[in-house]
DNA sequence: TATTGTAAGTGTCGTATATACACTACTCCT
DNA sequence: AGGAGTAGTGTATATACGACACTTACAATA
C-alpha cells in the first residue's frame, strides 16, 4: 500500500495510433478485459510507472500492445475531468502515434488482448471519454500534416507520388489537383526520385520516390515550412 | 492519509502568464516560500484538487495568485520526467495564459507571496524545469499569434494600430512593414475603426480601433485564418 | 497484333497574395 | 515659424496558387 498526505490522482497515457491500411486511415483499438467498460473498445494505454517519463510510458505501452518499436509519437493533450473514470480520479496524457503498416507488421491480436484497426470515420463506441481524445487527435493530424512531413510516417521507404496524394486526400477529406500537388511536393526538394518503377501493374508503372529526412531535419531548423 | 494499491504521482498545474508591460513582453513569476528551491522564482501553480478539472485548477491558482478573473488560458503540454521534483514524482500540466494589464490590475505582490513581472528575454533562474516550460510556452505564443488573434488579449478594448504592430514585433522579434501590416490587419475585417483619437499626445493623434470578437467567433468556425 | 482499360505523368495562364519602398499629415513644443 | 515625433497612405513587382486536358506506358483481352 502506498500512502500520501494528500489525495493523488492516477495518471495514465493513452495513444491514438493512426495507420494506413488498404489506403484507408485507421486507428488501433483494444478491447477492454476489465471493468469499467468491460468489453468496450478503448485506446491503447495504461498507467505511468513511477520511474519512467510520459513519453517512455507511451512507448512502452505501445510496444507491449503492438510490438512496434519504430513509430512516430507526439504528445497531444492531457484530459482530466474529475469524473472521466468511475473508479477513481484518473488523469490521462494523450499521445498521437503513427505506425507504418508497410514496413512493420503489427501484432493486432496479441496473447491476452483483442485488438483491431478501425476506420477513423466510424469507430465503434469507445470507453471513457476516448471519443473526445480521438477527435482531438484527428484534428491535430489534419492540422499538422499540412506543414510537417507526417505523411511519410505512414508510407514505406519507397513510395509513389500517387500514394502520397491519396494519403493527403484521405486525411484532409478533400480532393487535390494532381499537377499542383506534384509541383508542390517536388518543390520541397525533399522528395527525391529513384530510378525504380512499380512492377507487375496492369498500367503504366509509377516511379518510386523517397523522403530525404536529413534535408528536412536541417531545413526545419529555421523557417522552412513544408506546406501542402 | 490517503492509501492506494499502486503508487500515484502528484499532479500540478503551472502557468506561463504573459502580459504586456511598458511595451515589453513579460511573464509573471512567484518567489517560492518553501523547499525545494526555496527563495527561487517559479511559475505560478499548484496541486490539482480532486474535484476540479485541470482547466479549473489552472484558473483557480491564477485567481488566487493574481486576482485576475478574465484571462486567456490554454493548455500547453504536460511535463513528467521522473526526477523533475526532488520530493516525489510530480507531473505538471502546463498552461499558457495572457492577462490584460491595461484593463486589470494584477496584485503582483499579494499577502503572502512575492510576485513580479520579468522580461521574457532574460528571466531569473527558475525552479524545477520551469525554464523548459517557459521555452515551450514562448514557442507556442510565437507560433499561434500568427494565425490566431491572440494579440488582443494583451491590449485594451480600444487600441491603436501602432500598438498592435509593436506587440507583434515584440513577440515575433522582427520588424514589420507599417503599410503592409495595416493592410493585412484591416483586411481581416475584424479590426474596426472608432471615431475616437488619442488625446494629449505631443504628435499626431492615432485613431482607436477595436477587435470584433463576434465576427471572429463566427468566421473562425470554418476555414478563416487570421494570419499576419 | 490490335484494341481497350487503367493509372502515370506533364505545362500554361490568369488571379491572388506578399513584398519592397517614401512621402505627407497632424500635433505640440520651443 | 519651424522642428520633433508619430500617424497615416498607394503602387509596382515578384511570387504563389488554382484551374484546367491531353499524352504515355503497361498489360490484359479480343
Amino acid at each position: 500500500m502506498y500512502q500520501y498526505e494528500y489525495p493523488h490522482p492516477a495518471v495514465t497515457v493513452d495513444s491514438v495510433v493512426f495507420g494506413l491500411d488498404n489506403e484507408e486511415l485507421k486507428i488501433l483499438l483494444i478491447r477492454r478485459k476489465l471493468e469499467p467498460f468491460k468489453g468496450a473498445w478503448a485506446l491503447p494505454g495504461g498507467f505511468v510507472q513511477m520511474d519512467e517519463s510520459l513519453d517512455d510510458a507511451a512507448k512502452r505501452e505501445l510496444m507491449e500492445e503492438t510490438g512496434v518499436e519504430k513509430l512516430y509519437l507526439e504528445q497531444l493533450a492531457t484530459f482530466g475531468k474529475p469524473d472521466r473514470d468511475p473508479r477513481e480520479r484518473v488523469i490521462t496524457v494523450a499521445y498521437v502515434a503513427i505506425v507504418n503498416l508497410f514496413d512493420h507488421t503489427v501484432k493486432a491480436d496479441s496473447d491476452a488482448e483483442e485488438a483491431g484497426w478501425f476506420p477513423v470515420e466510424d469507430p465503434p463506441e469507445l470507453a471513457f471519454d476516448h471519443i473526445k481524445i480521438l477527435a482531438a487527435a484527428l484534428n491535430r493530424l489534419q492540422g499538422k500534416i499540412r506543414y510537417q512531413p507526417l505523411v511519410f510516417e505512414f508510407l514505406p521507404e519507397k513510395f509513389t507520388l500517387s500514394q502520397v496524394q491519396k494519403l493527403y486526400e484521405t486525411v484532409l477529406c478533400r480532393p487535390l489537383d494532381k499537377r499542383n500537388f506534384r509541383k508542390k511536393i517536388q518543390g520541397t526538394g525533399m522528395v527525391i526520385p529513384l530510378d525504380e518503377y512499380e512492377m507487375d501493374v496492369s498500367h503504366r508503372a509509377a516511379r518510386f520516390y523517397y523522403f530525404d529526412r536529413k534535408a528536412w531535419e536541417e531545413k526545419s531548423g529555421e523557417g522552412f515550412h513544408f506546406s501542402i
